[in-house]
RNA sequence: GCGGAUGUGGCGGAACUGGCAGACGCGCCGGACUUAGAAUCCGGUGUCUUUAGGCGUAUGGGUUCAAAUCCCUUCAUCCGCACCA
């Protein structure tokens, strides 16, 4: 056979994949479906290492369920809405538009010579009119559901840019794209209201028992559940209440002041009427100019102002001081705390620096407590309360529930649950982005743009400029309306939608891309969602899959599908790194997938990725470890090209018993292989270990590269590695089995394998004394413990170790070891 | 600071439910083929003393006949959260 080239036998491959039909997925209520997916990525004209990972992963996954009979949709698209495209457009006067569809067709482009098994017939791409038609749509069932509200918020606003920027691109503080400080500004913006379903977001990760924990762990920090007590607090001198939440309590006695963000409403009643005024804005000021990273950072200093003005303890009567200080967060609870210095640490750290009360309200039980002996609050949430008034003396359960029950029936007090979780702002000042469809009237306020006038299409007379807000507030096409419902004159919002939108309900439409009457049919996406394996990398652990569960959940609500998650598994893979860091441009260590595919084909690349380390783990890339693969392929390559003729000549079933003692060791070999990377690939997606397993095989085989090999043997052998291997290496396989076999491998199904072929007569056994090895014996399989018992004294080597010496006793594990313990 | 994860040869990594540590690959060493090299093939490769054994899974301890695996201590690295009241 001649030498294996990989370049010619991937493109002769690649091109009867690109078939039309090949990979056409089609509904089959008969079979069992099986939806993989990979998180669709953004066209930014490159495929790097991670995507390569990314989409070798998925690939071995649909390419084995294939295989083992299900009906599998595995698809692709393009998460084709974006910054990036804008800025070609600033910088470079190209289109958004030519900008973003020539990099698809260039990734397209890569992903086919990865040979990756895509139905390219369900392709979306999230900025074409019939995708984000589709989000518009969703964003009015969201808008008529009640979930879809504009408000002013302060947003994260940068200067040099002149544009607000997304949470995601505020990187520790600064600009992604010009490294400036963002700050906040109050703007009109859009927001879904994700906290309506915070409580059902937060209970329904248990249902994800196929996610990593980590993960889930994230999103229940990120949502932030917290179940406290919301107090009212009456401010005498200015005639007004103000009111705090907390998480303690049973700490309400001990309240000495009061902490407000600079924000909050009662700060302005009180300069009103305060001689410190001016000192108060000035301080005010200097808070807010702070970026976030310095007022958040619980590092820094605290801070405060007293204003001169008191609030009233309901509980005891205390007169507290209020302050404002810098660090309150003015967006969550009620932008207002009750200083407690003797339970909480930040509250004690501001009572000594400022000189203010202590009061202590809870100390261990059996001891205690003298505040002059105190470094630091006491904050364990055990104990009794003291100085409480008549609660003094419960234990801290009892009293924490009975202050709440008190403060609920004197009515100055209310149990609430508080979540970090804010709700999602969606506006973004920019073009490249699905328009939201609302038109803004002086008579009827904010309209809908009815549903038979969507989409509300991107203009292309369009200026962009640097700093600019809202391109398409340039466009006179766009802005040129009028009221859906009285018809006079109006005008559109101009801003446009989160991409994130866009990638919230993408894997619902692969379900059912082509529909132009609905986002999709519900039959469908009951058939083929929620997704049973999907695949991306950590950092969308909040973001993206959230916001995804999110919409599930929405959707759901609105009749549209019927189940409450989106994606039963996840997968998370690791990083591709060299020389220990993150492959990136400006270290200069990116090694580019196009030159190894070039240099060895796409089957090497695939093989390195998925051998080289457990797919949810880092992966360090090693130029060495990449010719090993090849090397791999080369052996496969030989060695069938050696059993060539006994391969052909081979027959499909025979009796194994006709095979010689070394050939019968080596079926075995191939069936125990075929459990192995059965195990490994159904249930744990250890590919590196399959692999290895696969490696195993092909050594085994090379006992008989000079020999004699019965054909029927060497027949099972080629068939069993050529399936075993086809999910992973596409290519060499297709071309050695259609040399040696009918069909298609890809259109074979899985291996299976025989348990009575994997057993052995025989099987060797570890002797210990004292838990050291000292003999092997083969021994019958399964020869029962008392039998190795009895067995293991009468060995010759044993009895000479264990002469003069006591048996105290024998330990024996079938199968295992016989361990002698003596003394 | 809080929370989580990880720690095994020169390197990437194996090891089911506690039962032979180091599979597989890389690298290295030796051999075959060759005028020579490349490629390929064969063998070796934790470590220390060499009949045989001692020591070894970050550290120190514990449980057990038996520990990389379970428990506790310390250390290191990575990740997430970070004034959330």
């Amino acid at each position: 056979m001649e030498k294996y080239n990989p370049r010619q036998i991937e493109s002769k491959w690649q091109e009867v994949w690109n078939a039309p039909d090949y990979y056409r997925t089609v509904e089959d209520s008969s079979r069992k479906k099986y939806y993989a997916l990979e998180m669709f990525p953004y066209p930014s004209g490159n495929l790097h290492m991670g995507h390569v990972r990314n989409y070798s992963i998925g690939d071995v996954v649909a390419r084995y369920r294939m295989m083992a009979g299900y009906n599998v949709l595995h698809p692709m698209g393009f998460d084709a809405f974006g910054m990036p495209a804008e800025n070609a457009a600033i910088s470079h006067g190209v289109k958004p538009g030519d900008w973003t569809f020539a990099n698809i067709k260039k990734m397209i482009g890569q992903q086919k010579a990865m040979g990756l098994a895509y139905d390219w017939e369900r392709e979306v791409e999230t900025c074409r009119e019939d995708y984000y038609r589709w989000t518009q749509w969703l964003f009015q069932l969201f808008y008529k559901r009640g979930l879809a509200y504009k408000k002013e918020a302060a947003v994260n606003w940068c200067d040099t840019c002149g544009t607000v920027l997304a949470n995601e691109q505020v990187i520790d503080g600064k600009c992604w794209r010009c490294d400036h400080e963002v700050h906040k500004k109050n703007l009109a913006q859009w927001f879904f209201k994700i906290t309506d379903y915070a409580d059902e977001l937060l209970k329904d990760l248990d249902k994800l028992t196929g996610w990593p924990e980590r993960v889930k762990t994230m999103q229940e920090n990120w949502i932030g559940r917290s179940e406290g007590l919301e107090l009212t607090l009456d401010v005498p001198e200015l005639g007004e209440k103000v009111s705090v939440y907390t998480t303690r309590p049973d700490t309400s006695f001990g309240i000495t002041f009061l902490a407000l963000a600079p924000e909050h409403p009662l700060v302005e009643k009180i300069c009103a009427v305060s001689p410190k005024a001016a000192e108060i804005h000035k301080f005010c000021e200097k808070v807010k100019q702070q970026s976030d990273i310095e007022r958040t950072s619980s590092e820094s200093e605290k801070e405060g102002i007293f204003t001169g003005i008191y609030c009233v303890n309901p509980f005891n009567g205390y007169r507290a001081q209020i302050w404002v200080t810098n660090y309150v967060v003015y967006e969550y609870g009620t932008g207002a705390v009750m200083g407690v210095p003797s339970g909480d640490q930040r509250d004690w750290m501001f009572a000594k620096k400022y000189g203010l009360e202590i009061i202590l309200t809870l100390q261990p039980k059996g001891t205690t407590l003298k505040l002059e002996e105190m470094s630091a609050a006491y904050t364990e949430k055990e104990g009794e309360l003291v100085n409480s008034g008549k609660f003094t003396g419960m234990e801290f359960h009892a009293g924490f529930n009975a202050i709440m029950d008190e403060a609920e029936k004197l009515g100055f007090g209310k149990r609430k649950v508080n979540y970090k979780l804010r709700d999602w702002l969606i506006s973004r000042q920019r073009y490249w982005g699905a328009p939201i469809p609302v038109i803004y009237c002086d008579h009827c306020g904010e309209v809908l743009v009815p549903e038979e006038d969507l989409p509300v299409l991107l203009p292309d007379d369009v200026e962009f400029k640097q700093g600019a807000l809202s391109p398409l507030s340039t466009s006179k096409k766009f802005n040129d309306v009028k009221c859906p419902k009285c018809g006079r004159k109006a005008r559109r919002e101009t801003d446009t939608m989160d991409t994130f939108i866009c990638s919230s309900w993408y894997y619902l439409r692969y379900a059912d891309p082509h529909n132009d009457k609905a986002p999709f049919s519900r039959e469908k996406v009951n058939y083929w969602n929620p997704v049973d394996q999907y695949i991306g990398g950590i950092e969308h652990a909040i973001l993206h899959l959230l916001y995804s569960r999110f919409f599930t959940k929405v959707l759901r609500d609105a009749g549209l599908l019927d189940f409450d998650e989106p994606f039963t598994n996840l997968l998370t893979q690791g990083m591709v790194i060299k020389d220990g860091a993150k492959m990136s441009k400006s270290l200069g260590n990116v090694v580019s997938p196009e030159e190894i595919i070039d240099k060895y084909g796409a089957d090497t690349a695939r093989l390195f990725i998925l051998f080289a380390a457990p797919v949810e783990k880092d992966l360090e890339w090693s130029d060495k470890g990449v010719e090993g693969s090849f090397r791999f392929l080369n052996r496969v390559w030989r060695i069938l090209g050696i059993f060539e003729d006994a391969v052909k000549a081979g027959a499909d079933s025979y009796d194994p018993e006709t095979l010689t003692d070394e050939e019968k060791i080596f079926r075995r070999a191939i069936h125990r292989t075929a459990k192995k990377v059965t195990e490994d690939l159904r249930d744990k997606f250890a590919f590196n270990t399959a692999i290895s397993a696969l490696m195993e095989l092909v050594n085994a085989a090379h006992n008989f590269q000079d020999k004699e090999i019965n054909p029927s043997l060497a027949r099972e052998f080629a068939s069993s590695l050529l399936r075993m291997l086809a999910p992973f290496v596409p290519h060499i396989t297709a071309e050695l089995w259609s040399r040696f076999f009918e069909g298609d491998v890809h259109k074979q199904s899985w291996v299976t394998y025989d348990e009575s072929a994997i057993a052995e007569e025989t099987v060797e056994i570890v002797v210990q004394i004292n838990g050291k090895v000292r003999e092997r014996v083969s021994v019958a399989t399964n020869l029962s413990k008392a039998e190795l018992e009895k067995l293991a004294p009468t060995l010759p080597r044993i009895q000479e170790l264990t002469a003069g010496k006591q048996i105290v006793k024998i330990i024996a594990v079938p199968n295992k070891l016989v361990n002698v313990v003596v003394k």
